[in-house]
DNA sequence: CGCACACTTGAACCCCCTCAACCCAAGTGG
DNA sequence: CCACTTGGGTTGAGGGGGTTCAAGTGTGCG
């Protein structure tokens, strides 16, 4: 519990000192804006995106700076190789981050979701493609108006950086995880870490605690996250299925009767 | 260049070009250690590191944050689990990251040199292990201070973002290499990924353009590094070498005879 | 109903792993 | 000087986990 001198809570202002193309900081007419409700206000996300790091009477700013877009399921909304022109917050749904080899074949690097930022990149150009895979909604900013916001809340700009830091955690997870670990292992390694986001239902009979994982993505998606062909999913899940650790649920869930286990299974320990 | 955002054609471990002409910073009382050389001024790494970002003229603040340290080979300098106290910067050598599982398997995620930032830690403690493989030095700074550099140069932390950017496209590449490559296809990549570090020797005999490659690891750490066994790391560099693509160099190194067809076998076409 | 699509299941194969021996260069010590 | 050890690398034989190809089973939707 101390202070981390990279991410979070940095206190200190500081002038950023960058040209910023002509672009200065007074354009606001606040009092118009002020005025109605922005839509930022009531967006559910926002306090865990790095928009949380806007101050409450600077929401219309943010409001102006941001469209908000909605993306229908199957949708690419990002194509590695394009120009980097715009950077996203997804405020709702599931998003696919995917890699591809000139062949087809193909790596999702990462699912993100409510208050994932997207669009970092360091050429001109996007590195990967992002794909929705629900009904996606998300927050658009082209390139000028994020460096305003980042020149306006520096603040924002350190929260990004915690970010980037917590994906580059996730990202070495998954690098052992496509090196080292077995099928079953892989597997096992992502129903935990789905379990980790849905909240345990207790059981109405009482024995166990079970947890129920929605799981948007499909099986080849699952299979292409892990380094795993498709049908090579489906009879692994077979496997944990007949083990009694997991069991399927109704509506494309996995309902898991045995974490302990699953977690063992993960390889993790 | 060209318009420039938040993290454009930044690149931790080349030339970063991003002069600050004009610039001012913040208060920053003239140093009196101004006196003697600071150990910064001929420190070759700095100029691509997050340290350019400090301008000359406060290089004796820079060198009294950080402290320089030698590394003996295989000395572990940086700990899965352990708190976070320190963040380090490479000066001189090579070290692997790593990450272990309880059971022993490892995976490398990535070789760090000249200039590269280590110790970004979301929580209080590492993520991941540093181990050297050469002889390295480093520059150690403690959290504070770091922090102070951070509040006193706001330019080093968007360096420092830059530099993660960077490595999440790193890992992204990785990901996509050890989830979806042959084991061919990842010596191949590996290979044409560190030609590119090193500079192409035009043959005597003037045939065809030659580049000798060090390599300062081993074949395990090979294999931990692209998620093979060692045995087939060996096989598969003799594969190579039958083909002709490659030739043994003296002194653990390796000759790339041709490069367009290492390329093609990496699978990136 | 019938088509489309996602998932499952089955059987054969093969790439890579595992285990083992071997090579070779560098110490080390008598 | 040679025997011995040690550590990294290579080579060989065999087996297995996962892929590949193919067919079968739902399930939603026109």
């Amino acid at each position: 519990m101390r202070t981390a001198a990279t991410s979070e809570h940095c206190n200190s202002r500081f002038g950023i000192e960058r040209r910023d193309a002509g672009l200065s900081f007074p354009p606001a007419r606040p009092s118009a804006a002020q005025a109605l409700p922005s839509k930022c206000a009531g967006c559910g996300p926002r306090q865990i995106a790095i928009c949380a790091a806007v101050p409450e009477q600077e929401l219309a700013r943010l409001s102006a700076a941001g469209i908000s877009v909605p993306i229908e399921p199957g949708r690419r909304f990002m194509e590695e190789g394009e120009a980097a022109e715009n950077f996203f917050i997804v405020t709702n749904g599931t998003a696919k981050l995917l890699k591809m080899l000139p062949d087809g074949r193909q790596q999702i690097t990462s699912f993100v979701g409510d208050g994932d930022f997207l669009g970092l990149a360091l050429s001109t150009q996007y590195s990967y493609s992002v794909e929705a895979i629900t009904q996606v909604r998300l927050c658009r900013f082209s390139r000028p108006r994020m460096r305003q916001l980042f020149a306006d809340f520096p603040l924002m700009e350190k929260r990004l950086l915690a970010s980037a830091c917590h994906e580059l955690v996730l990202a070495q997870e998954q690098m052992l995880l496509l090196g080292r670990k077995s099928a079953r292992e892989r597997l096992a390694s992502f129903l935990v870490h789905w379990a980790g986001k849905s909240e345990p239902t207790s059981l109405p009979g009482g024995s166990r605690k079970q947890i129920l994982v929605k799981l948007p993505m499909s099986r080849s998606d699952i299979g292409d996250y892990l380094g795993m062909q498709i049908e090579t999913v489906s009879r692994t899940l077979k496997v944990l299925k007949v083990a009694g650790v997991i069991a399927t649920a109704p509506g494309w869930g996995v309902m898991i009767q045995d974490l302990a286990r699953l977690q063992a299974l993960s390889g993790n320990v």
